[in-house]
DNA sequence: CTGAAAGCGCTTACAG
DNA sequence: CTGAAAGCGCTTACAG
């Protein structure tokens, strides 16, 4: 029997109506009511019913965070972003993994309804056709890491293309021709932007190469068997690029272990800059996405868009990202950008 | 205006109560009753309000989970194994980390209460004192990695002790005596535990030989920085002990950078088995705490005191863990357990 | 088996 | 400035 809002009313001898323009802070109620509220409500520990609030209120204070997945470095940094961005705005955080199927999505959006004032949402399956199938009416939403929607929806996501573009000039001007790249899941996003990137960049770069596509999943296990793989082959590339750090981190593991030199033999080059992209040895050169900010940025539009829905735009946006040479495809050289090469965070 | 169990109720021409218990799958419903409900209730795309369950029922069907920080991947294998547990109940899961100081983490308590049907907590704070005074009353909760409370509340813990110990076997089984410790966090009580444990190994195994403990907090960085103050030292430690994965990590690169050999000028150990520590070179001789089960345990065990709160014991369990040896103190030798040291998850 | 009604704990027009 | 009352959307004794 926890205190409610009644007998709170009772102690301070006025109507429950008061007690709560009080604690909400209204200015309709005189300091002097006021102060006896507050001091009554602390004395009973009253703490209020967010239930019965949201009930009436139609707000939870919560937004519900729809991940694909909850393993490795990167979603505990987008987590963190995004709890951070959060905790400023008075936001709980609801978090959801979504691994299966479509159907599995679809039933967790489905259980978060009237739980959540808004929803995160990363997610292979979210397009817009099932969003606008399965995403509670109203529901304010932003997309993180997906195809732009139509429009149908605020979007955010990294400027994958732009990035691994720009790690193909790097790799082309190291001299490398023959690069091979470990792709990601194949309904991924980010992904499928990361790979076109490697071949507009083949094909453009070093016309006349053939392009080597391995297929990965983001797990350092696959990394590891993709370059075993590579290890195999008659004709080895002369430079890898992983679609993320941990693929890129599992092939260098792979690489390693058969006494392979990077980059003195084989370059590579992962995507991320995950914290421990620094820490392995040769450190990893790769593409910074800065995915706390990503993930905090995603928040803010979102608690924008709860606070002033009309102000929302569906417009995408998109997170630059920048080269990081370390030294896993050899030492950088002048006149390359070079970004936290020995700086620890 | 989203629908109610009233708009069903008039559509299926039945009461609301009729609807309710339908939907709740009461047997004091026919069939025929139930289908037509169900059916009328599904074309309407009816999501009952969790706000009103909740306020009547007194169940959030949602967990709170109390963290001290969302950094590294310590946090996403912990969420990872809850999440896990938390989907096979039907849990929703909310999450906060209280970097802060204990006002925070009060705070935070207090805000969850009404929201959650029980808490996992893992916090400095997290003391018989601190959770006695913020614990909302009647709600269960479940501490992880936190001292024993006197039983006062289940816990869930890692032992710390032991596994810290059989680490300094292993070190003084291979040779070495003059080994340093990078020490964690100063109010962890994980840290606390393996400090516990170097200090009576070292007392025991090695009598005469001075502690050497150097100040870290858990993060690359201090353990980056530490490895330099132990490359300054007139006489460097032969073996070097770090309280977990991630500082080894970043010892192992402050090494790496000045050119220090590991294992062959100065071994190096680490805690917890965080699923880089097998990709970084060499790969890293640790302690396994199976992270992600220390979660879904929390989990299961919270799940179950709250549906039977008369079969919740406040006694403290703790989870074994196990020396991992791979490279980086030195090759295995015969008799050595053994594990994950080629294999790749 | 089904319905009318009370009640969960709040907030907010509506009066005064 | 304050209070009485309605109502948010459910569940659950209580009757029948």
């Amino acid at each position: 029997m926890p205190v409610t809002i009644k007998d709170v009313a009772r102690e301070a001898k006025v109507s429950v109506a008061t007690v709560s323009r009080a604690l909400n802070g209204l200015d309709s109620v005189t300091v002097k009511t006021r102060d006896r509220v507050m001091k009554v409500a602390a004395e009973m520990h009253f703490i209020p019913s967010s239930a019965a609030r949201s009930l009436i209120s139609r707000r939870t204070q919560t937004i519900g965070v729809l991940l694909p997945d909850l393993y490795g470095e990167f979603f505990s940094e987008l987590i963190r972003g995004i709890d951070q961005a959060a905790r400023a705005h008075g936001l709980h955080l609801l978090i959801s993994s979504t691994r299966g199927d479509a159907a599995e999505a679809a039933a967790v959006m489905k259980s978060l309804h009237g739980r959540v004032d808004g929803l995160l949402v990363m997610s292979p399956h979210a397009d817009a056709e099932f969003l606008s199938r399965n995403l509670p009416r109203n529901l304010p939403a932003v997309l993180m890491s997906s195809r732009a929607t139509g429009g149908v929806l605020p979007s955010f996501s990294v400027d994958n293309y732009g990035g691994a573009v720009s790690m193909m000039r790097h790799l082309v001007g190291r001299g490398h021709s023959r690069i091979a790249m470990i792709n990601g899941p194949e309904h991924n996003f980010d992904a499928q932007e990361r790979l076109r990137g490697y071949r507009d960049a083949m094909a453009q770069l070093v016309p006349g190469t053939e392009e080597l596509v391995l297929q990965g999943d983001f797990s350092e296990e696959s990394g590891w068997r993709t370059g075993n793989q590579i290890l195999a082959l008659a004709q080895r590339p002369t430079a890898v690029f992983a679609a993320n750090d941990m693929m890129a981190i599992g092939c260098l593991f792979a690489l390693n272990e058969a006494g392979v030199q990077v980059p003195g033999e084989i370059a590579l080059a992962g995507f991320d800059d995950i914290p421990i992209a620094r820490f392995v040895s040769p450190p990893l050169t790769t593409v910074r996405v800065r995915i706390a900010e990503l993930g905090s940025m995603a928040l803010e539009r979102l608690a924008m868009g709860i606070e002033h829905p009309e102000r929302m735009s569906a417009s995408p946006q998109t997170l630059r990202c920048e080269l990081v040479v370390r030294s896993s495809c050899g030492r950088p050289q002048e006149g390359l950008v070079l970004v936290g090469s020995t700086k620890v965070r």
